[in-house]
Formats: structure tokens, sequence, C-alpha cells
DNA sequence: GCTTGACGCGCC
DNA sequence: AAAAGGCGCGTCAAGC
């Protein structure tokens, strides 16, 4: 069967004055209102010419088309997809979606990746401008201008395709399109009453903190009024250096007040004795967690739709070509309060179960394996527990799963330490992950027993270090020390699925002291920033990259039943009663190991229910 | 009234 | 020599 190219975009109606756009809602709200319309679309077939389709025959359009051997080719497409599965019930062979591409092939060396800015990268006739706000009948001249405006959206579409195809890997189609379909074609429900209630519980609990102290909510929630709130009751205010704002010097930052959970001082006064302190910062912490009160609420209205998508962007992350959470959807899933109604709202529909797979510490695996570091693979493959192997040595006796507090220091550890954090740092991540307050020497203790029993890692970021040079284009790539699953060429660096990890505008610039730093330049939020890149950071870009590759392989072979993906786990729905099998299916699929790194062993926690949340 | 920058939170 | 990193969203404050 000869598949044919829709390149499409549907013009629809929106109003700002009735904040009906789709900034004040997500793509499933904007879709299912009562005030949708589509005031037409442009499309092209392949190469052929650029047309325009008015509103009245958009139906009988759609039904005329083949979808059975069309893919469907859009701007951003989980929009297009929605509005084309929602409303006209036409399900295309395959997505494609240029937004999605984009971020693969040109990550972030550019400012964004709206068809505005593609096409100025790509040197095309610049995107027009059109305003039909609030417009929701047309006249024949704003038709006309819509139609001509649209045309163009639609030629730029299908050029930026064919331009972006050219470094976009062949392999990717298929999870690019089961990213797009998760969301074009939902399949999960909420519990509509659970999120609605857990909103109410929980602004109720934020209320009564602020009642019981007698002081005003904004009092907390300000930046600027808060460490005032302290001074006035005698508290002195710790302070830390702002990690972005700059004096004029343009090199020594602002001093800003250290009173966020991120911070060791501020912990101190939470957990401390004073009990006036303590209910200060805890009225401070509820002020500023808004998460779960506005998310359940908005998921709720949400679930009162229909059913629900599970919204990942492809190639979202910064780098490493992992998956970022959606906001297409109500919100990224991927900071959904653990154990909260916000997991355990999402179900299979009736008749249904779904089964969730978690990869068993996987960045950790990826660390061992890549090393050969002795001590990291014989813990992986005899079974033993890693944490507590840490930990007994760090705390010179042996400790087992039940100490519990001893294990959480253990794994901190092993989490935290593959990367190069250093022991100012680990205090800080230790405190606010466990809890636990280390001293100086213990912080040193820990990361120097890290490095000196899995002294491979270490090793690993130093021989990383010296292979910048080849991302600088100073070595032959052709020439590796060893055998490694990733490539290493001009200012980048190749996944085994050919996508690449950039560093753009790689550089050596003077640091800090008077050694010389590899630096690069990334867009974040439009704006040109400097970053550093040493063995460390290039190790975890690498791992997170790979780990990434194995959730997209797994992906594919559990297929169409996946209906959702975050950080290491799989989601997958399955018929009432094939849990079992499924499960099986699904740890079997997160266990295979790849052909780029054979003799790494995976291992995944499987899980049957009816929710995201099971147990 | 809107946008933008900065910060903090929750997830990994 | 040593260096852990990232995403999206809500809120406040400042600028226009």
């Amino acid at each position: 069967m000869n598949k044919q190219f829709l390149y499409l975009d549907f013009e629809t109606y929106y109003d700002s004055k009735q904040s009906y756009t789709l900034r004040k809602q997500s793509i499933l709200e904007y879709v299912r209102s009562s005030q949708y319309k589509t005031l037409g679309l442009g499309y092209a077939l392949d190469d052929g010419k650029v047309d325009w389709v008015s509103q009245k025959y958009v139906h009988a359009f759609l039904t005329a088309i083949d979808w059975s051997r069309t893919v469907l080719v859009c701007q951003n497409t989980k929009f297009d997809g929605f509005i084309l599965h929602e409303i006209y019930k036409k399900i295309p062979a395959q997505y494609i979606d240029t937004l999605a591409m984009s971020r693969a092939v040109l990550g972030k060396t550019i400012k964004s990746h709206s068809l505005a800015t593609l096409a100025e990268h790509f040197g095309l006739e610049a995107k027009g401008f059109l305003n039909t706000d609030g417009k929701w009948d047309l006249t024949i001249d704003e038709e006309k201008a819509l139609a001509d405006y649209c045309r163009h959206d639609v030629e730029l579409c299908r050029t930026i395709y064919l331009r972006l195809a050219e470094d976009f890997p062949e392999s990717q189609y298929p999870l690019l399109d089961q990213t797009i379909r998760m969301f074009v074609e939902p399949k999960l429900k909420l519990n509509v009453p659970m999120l609605q209630n857990a909103s109410v519980e929980e602004a109720k609990r934020r209320a009564d903190i602020f009642k019981e102290i007698g002081i005003d909510k904004s009092e907390f929630s300000s930046n600027v009024k808060f460490p005032i709130l302290l001074q006035k009751y005698g508290y002195e205010v710790p302070m830390k250096e702002s990690p972005r704002k700059m004096q004029e010097d343009g090199i020594t930052p602002v001093m800003i007040p250290a009173l966020a959970l991120g911070d060791v001082d501020f912990l101190e006064m939470l957990e401390g004795q004073d009990e006036k302190l303590k209910m200060l910062c805890e009225a401070r912490v509820a002020a500023k967690s808004t998460l779960l009160e506005t998310r359940s609420a908005k998921m709720a209205k949400i679930g009162s739709m229909g059913l629900w998508s599970f919204d990942v962007e492809f190639s979202g992350a910064d780098q490493t070509h992992r998956f970022s959470g959606g906001s297409g959807a109500g919100g990224n899933p991927q900071n959904f309060t653990r154990n909260s109604a916000l997991r355990t709202a999402v179900e299979a529909p009736d008749n249904y179960e779904l089964v969730v797979g978690d990869f068993s510490n996987i960045e950790m695996r990826l660390v061992a394996y890549l090393s050969k570091d002795p001590g990291l693979i014989e813990a992986i493959e005899t079974g033993k527990d890693i944490y507590c192997d840490f930990a007994s040595v760090f705390y010179g006796r042996t400790i087992t799963k039940e100490n519990k507090d001893e294990r959480r220091f253990g794994k901190t550890a092993i989490l935290g330490l593959g990367y190069g954090m250093g022991w100012n740092k680990f205090i800080r991540t230790v405190r606010t992950q466990t809890g636990q307050t280390l001293t100086e020497e213990d912080s040193r203790k820990a990361v120097d027993i890290y490095r000196t029993r899995y002294a491979q890692v270490p090793l690993l970021w130093y021989r990383l270090d010296g292979l910048i040079k080849i991302l600088f284009g100073e070595v032959n790539p052709a020439i590796m020390p060893w055998n490694f699953p990733v490539g290493f060429a001009k200012q980048m660096i190749l996944l085994p699925s050919g996508l690449p990890i950039r560093f753009p505008n790689l550089r050596q610039e003077q640091g800090e002291g008077k050694y010389v730093e590899w630096v690069y330049d990334i867009y974040k939020k439009g704006k040109l920033e400097k970053s550093k890149l040493y063995g460390g950071k290039m190790l975890e870009n690498i791992c997170q990259g790979l780990a990434g590759e194995l959730c997209k392989t797994a992906m594919l072979a559990m297929g169409q039943d996946v209906v959702g993906q975050c950080h290491d786990e799989l989601l997958v729905l399955c018929r009432r009663g094939l849990g079992h099998m499924t499960a099986a299916k699904l740890k079997r699929a997160m266990s295979v190991s790849p052909s780029w790194l054979p003799e790494i062993k995976l291992d995944a926690e499987v899980k049957v229910g009816s929710n995201w949340g099971i147990k």
C-alpha cells in the first residue's frame, strides 16, 4: 500500500476576551469546549498544491481521505491530531510532528521550535501574522486572509519537515508516532470525585495553617515579605548566592534569602527546637506549595470532559532526548505528587487493567557497565543490595534493609555521587533527600569511599574529560581508546539511535581559578546561556540519553498498549484478566540487554492494578 | 492589563 | 582541580 503524506493545519476560533485560548487552557479543554469551532483548514498532499478548505467543506474533505494509508504531518501534531480524532473521528496510519522533530534534530541550538523560528532558521519566507481574535464568523475578505496565512503555514510545515527529515533518524518515527498517539487517542480515565476531594482537602489544610497562625498567606508566599516577617520576630535570615542574578559586574552573584526546602539552614529552622520559628517556616512551605491543590482541581475539570491523555514531549529534555512532561492535558505528569490522588486518580477504563513497569536503578546500572566497575557490576549481578553495601562501609558495620535510615543514606550516595558531586553539594543533597545532617568530614568521607570503592567511575570521568577535545574536533573521532556505545563527533555525542547530544560552540575559556574550562552555549527559555562541560557531566548526559533509549525500546516492544511514560516508568493497558501475562511481557521488554551494551543486566519492577498509584 | 524575570516546588 | 543535572508550573514583583 502506498503511503501518502498529508500536511495539515487547522484554523480554529479563539477569543482572548473570554479567555478562550490555548494559553489559558490545555488542548483537551480547548478542543472539548462548547466554544470550539473549526474555521477551516489548510493542507497539501505529498508534493501537491497547498489548498484551503472552508469550514463547511471540512467534514466532507476529511471523510474523502483514505486514512489507512495517510501519514499526518503538522507543526504540533498533538493539537491538529486531537481535533481530527476528537471532532472528526479520523485516525491516520502514522503521526509525524515537525515540532518534535525539531527538538530532536536541532535541540537547544535554536531559540525556539516555533514555525516562525524554524522558518527563519532554514531561510524560508517568514511566517505571516494574522489576528482573528474573537471572530466566530468570517467575512469573505477575512476568510481569504486566513486562507492565505494558513496556506503559507502549511507550505512552511512541509518544507521544514523535509529539511528536518534529512537528520531525523529513521528509527525514531515509530516512537514519535506512539508519543503523539498517546495524546491524540486518549485511553485513560480520571477519577473526578477523588481529584475534587483532594483539591478541597489540600486547600483546607493550607488555609488552616494561616488561620491558626493568624497571619495572611501573602506574608509567607512573598519572597520580599517573608524575610521581613522573620526579622520582625527577631530571627536571623540565612542568605545564599542567587543561582542566576548577577551584580552589575556580571560576575558576582546577588545574595538572596535562603528560605527554601533546598537550603540546609532553612531545613534546620523548619525542623529545629524553636516552636514559633517552626510554625512560621511550615507556613512558608505551605504558602509556596500549591501543586497538589491547583493540579488536582485542573485534572478534575479535565476528567469530567472525557478520557485523559498522557502528555509527554518527544526529545523534550535538555540535551539527552528523554521525554519531558507536556502541558497539553492538565499539566506535567512527571511531577504528580507521589502517593497522592494525582496518581491514584489515573485509572484504567472499565474492563481494563493498568500494568506499570519501572526500570530498577537504570542510571546506576548504566554507570556500572559503562565504567566496567567490578564492585558495582558484582553487586548488580549477585543481587547484592548496593545501597546497603555502601552504607556498611561508611558506617563501619553491617547495614541491612532493616536499617532504613542508613540504607537511605547509601541510596543517596550511590545515586548522587556517580557524576562527580563534591562534598559540599552532597551535604545539601543528603539533607534535603534524607533529612540527615552530615558534617564536612563525613561528607568528604562518603565522597572518598565512593571514588575509591568504585574507582572505575572516576576513571571514566577523567577519560571522558580527555575526550572533550574530540568533540572540539582536535582529534580524529575514529580513534577511540575503548569500546563505548556512543559516538563522538564535532560538538556532539551520538546516541546509538543516531540522535545527537549537542554542545554548540564548544570552546575553552578561562575559569574562575587559573584553569581553563570547556564551555558551550545552549538556548534556555529563548536565551543563549553558557554551560560548562566536564567528564562527570558528560557521563550524566550519556547515561540519561541511554536510559531514554532503553525506555523507547521497551515502548516499541509493547506497541500500542503503552498509554503513558514517566521518567523510568511505563504504563501499559490490557484487558481485564490479562494483567499478569502483560506484566510478564513488560518485565521481559524492560529487562532485555541492548545490542549496544550486551553485557548490561537490566531489571524492572512491575505491578498490576486499576490505577497508576498501585500500592 | 499584559509580559517578563526570578524563585520555589515537586518529580526524577 | 574540581565541578551532579533537568523539566514544567504557580506565584510574586517589576516593567511596559
